[in-house]
DNA sequence: TATGAATGAGACTTCATTCAT
DNA sequence: TATGAATGAAGTCTCATTCAT
């Protein structure tokens, strides 16, 4: 029988590949990065411990990867026009991109907050971390200062701190969280 | 010399459980609780391993001990007259106390964040937890009623959640997050 | 094209083991038996895996040809006309070619010093080495023999031993041993 | 009950740590280093796998440790007096101590041989090597010279490279080995 | 014939916890 | 009360070998 195709190989590496990431994505973001051996997700991936070091070439590649990916995928939820200037409906946009976000990615959001818990973590991932957060609120920044704010900085990371604790709170209480009510609260605060 | 009085050991006793918990809560706060090892605590704190089991269980039951011990030194700060009302400054010195608080007790407040997103940990707390939450939360909704607001659940949700981000920015950024400004805009929104 | 002979495949598959034979040896002597992975020489055989297990059964059975070639290939370095009898002239060319040996078969001699090191390699070829080395102590003592020696079998053992020696600091310290003068004198010594 | 004292722990330690080390180095020596597991040491010596990192930080630690003490325990062997000249008499003694030597330490000589032909432990103990070696050579080459040879370096180096290969024979084939008539044969040759 | 995904045993190492003294 | 040696389970990772295609 003929070996298989490299574009068949590459299916079932890039399937593999993203059920591993979807799977250890849901432990390290529920129990913990160092509660979650590497075992307890091969199991839950159905596959063997070995295999998993043939797609990540260790657990710190893993986690890296994870939220590497995580943050290639956030580019474009600000400032869609990349125009370097934020509008009222950009910004009316971007926090119900927000919302959308938490609510559907639930396990990315909540592996993004623990990050900045655990160093030996954040560690891994700190250089990307910075420049994207620097780049949001660089942003937020000008935002402000367009709409005539004489502290245009604390209010950047007034509103960051809001967004996140806003999260914070839906990730601990998922169940009861008003999410709609607090949006609607929140866009009027804002915009 | 005379022996030492039972009170005496019961003296000599509580202090060398505050140092260990001290000790290992920075290390937890710091490192984290599964990087940090029973036998680095009790080194840090110029004892034996075996010795730190005369006064705790287990790992598990210094972590909660810990947690406990600071969920009750946190009632008081809200409602300081225990009237069930809180009057715009009780607010004004509960907003200052939570400043206060995580400056003070920057580890604890590591630690508290931290638990919300480590299931095992979290459920260490829980009860305990939405007990004090609860409690909060009745009170700050009571606040918002008094001031005539329309939605006082989604006031006081909102409350809560600002606070927690900032404490998370805070964290996150120690050096440097502007403490007061932030502080002072916070009170200029609600006081 | 027409379709490949039997006699073409043959050739095919001798050309192919060689140079999975070689790129083993290579890497066995260099990086060690056990450092050395089967994937590490697939790869830089520019083969598969599952290929190489066309050829051979094992690693032990990769390790085990390689090391017979080589014993098969020593033989005829000494006795070269096969009547039994080393004349003085054939001890000089056999020195001269055991010096020739190490230096442009290096890999080859470090894996065979290795051997003897580790038993469960040596049980491999044990056999095989005794023959061989019960063959090479026969002709020394009866070219001692020749030579009138008083302890012809002393004198062989030595021989052996001193050129072991020297392979073993040749292989050590190859960029600054000197062969040349090391050869010549053990000429001048025995010859 | 009391404590047991500092001296008694020190005792404990003492006992176990020449328990490992000495079961370590005789595997190491006989199966070679990669091919023994750490689990193997350990049940060999009665010990769990576990005990063994309280005495040694790693495998490495190990024979690091075990070739040292070894290294250093050959001191005194050369040029007894430390005068920097050895003579007639001290050569013959250095040939009986060799001699000596690996008859009764069997194990260390095996490790110290295998060295030269795994890169990867070489390079563990490289430097401290180097030295003792080139200590020892530069000995050799003064007994040369002061024979009056007209090659002292050739002469010594290959001194050392016929001690080596007797040692090297002896280690294959200690059985059979005529140890006796090869050192009287050398101290002829040589004092 | 040829590929490389997949397995599973076993390697090194760490650490919470126990226990003799 | 106090010590730290000792254990054993579990964790990360490697790799010879198998097998579907």
């Amino acid at each position: 029988m003929s070996p298989r195709t490299e574009r068949q190989f590459e299916e079932i590496r890039e399937a593999r590949k993203k059920a591993i990431m979807d799977t250890a994505l849901e432990l390290f973001a529920t129990e913990g990065f160092d509660k979650t051996s590497i075992s307890k997700i091969a199991v839950k991936a159905g596959i063997s411990k070995g295999l998993l070091y043939n797609y990540f070439s260790s657990k710190e590649d893993l986690i890296k990867t994870i939220i590497f990916n995580g943050l290639d995928s956030l580019t474009g939820y600000i400032d869609p026009n990349h125009d370097g200037v934020l509008t009222r409906d950009e910004l009316q946009y971007f926090i119900e991109e927000f919302f959308n976000a938490i609510e559907k990615n639930e396990h990315y959001w909540r592996l993004y907050f623990t990050l900045f818990f655990q160093r030996h973590v954040l560690k891994l991932v700190e250089k990307r971390l910075i420049v994207m957060i620097h780049t949001y609120m660089k942003m937020l920044v000008r935002y402000f200062e367009a709409k005539g704010s004489d502290d245009p900085e604390t209010d950047a990371i007034m509103l960051g701190a809001v967004l996140d604790g806003i999260g914070f709170h839906f990730m601990a209480n998922t169940a009861t969280f008003p999410v709609e009510k607090i949006k609607q609260k929140l866009i009027k605060m804002y915009c």
